[in-house]
DNA sequence: ACATGACTTGCGAAACTCTTCATCTCAAGT
DNA sequence: ACTTGAGATGAAGAGTTTCGCAAGTCATGT
C-alpha cells in the first residue's frame, strides 16, 4: 500500500496541529457552516481561513459545497468528534496530573492529605 | 487560566504529528520500553530518537526513570491509547471512502452495483 | 454590462521543525 | 582512575508552515 500506516497517522495529527484547523472543525462538528458564519466565529483573516479549509479539504477531512452565493463546509468523517474528545480529554487528564502536582509541592509533608 | 483550549489542544495534536513520536507512543502503549529497545525496533539515529523522546517528556505524555544502566520510558497518560485508536479509526474511514470513490469511477454506469 | 459580496489562490517574508553532528553526563565494569 | 555503553543536549543547515497582501473567480442584484 505504499505509505507506511505510522506516517500517514503523524499527516493526520499534524493535520490537527493547528489552533484555527481545530475551532473549524469543532464548529463543524455542532454543524455545517458557511465560510462567512466561521469568519464571524474565529478572529482570522479570509485568506487564512480559507488556507486552513484547503488543509482540511485536501485531507478529505472536510467537504465544501457552494449553495447559491455561499460555500457550505461539512465534517466529511464522523469520526472526528471522537478524535476531538480524546484530546479534550487528556488534556483534562494532563491539568489534572499538574495541579495534583503542584498541591503536592504545596503540602509537601502531607501524606496523602483528606 | 492563560492558554486558549483550543490552542492547548493543537498544540498536543501537534506533538502527535510525528512518524517517530506516534511510533513511540505505540510501542509504549503495549508495554514500557528502554530507550536501546525502542532504537531497535524503530530505525532513526540515536540522537533522533532522544529528541523525539525530550518531546513527549515536555508535554507530559510520557515520563522516563533510570534503572541502573539504562532509561525506560512509560506512557503517563493512559487516554493517548484512545487517541491513537480514533486516530486509525478515521485513517480507515478515510480509506473505505477512497475505495468507494474509485469504485464508482470505475462503474460509472452502475447503479450501487452489487 | 457592472458592481458587490463571498471566497480562493499565488506569492514572499518570518517563524518554526527536523535531522545530524559534536559534545557531555551518568552508571557499571576493570 | 579509566573505559565503555546508554542517553541527553546544543547548535546549525535544510526544509516546511504560517500569515497577510494583492489579484482572481463566481454568483447575485441592479
Amino acid at each position: 500500500m505504499g505509505v507506511p500506516l505510522y506516517q500517514a497517522k503523524a499527516e493526520l495529527f499534524k493535520t490537527l496541529g493547528h489552533p484555527a484547523r481545530i475551532r473549524i472543525l469543532e464548529l463543524l462538528s455542532e454543524r455545517d457552516h458557511a465560510v462567512h458564519e466561521l469568519l464571524e466565529k474565529i478572529s482570522i483573516e479570509p485568506s487564512n481561513l480559507s488556507q486552513q479549509l484547503g488543509v482540511l479539504r485536501r485531507t478529505q477531512l472536510v467537504t465544501s459545497n457552494r449553495s447559491g452565493g455561499a460555500v457550505v463546509y461539512s465534517i466529511a468523517v464522523p469520526e472526528v468528534r471522537d478524535l476531538l474528545l480524546a484530546g479534550r480529554q487528556i488534556l483534562g487528564q494532563l491539568a489534572a496530573q499538574q495541579s495534583q502536582l503542584s498541591a503536592e509541592l504545596a503540602g509537601a509533608q502531607e501524606s496523602t492529605a483528606d
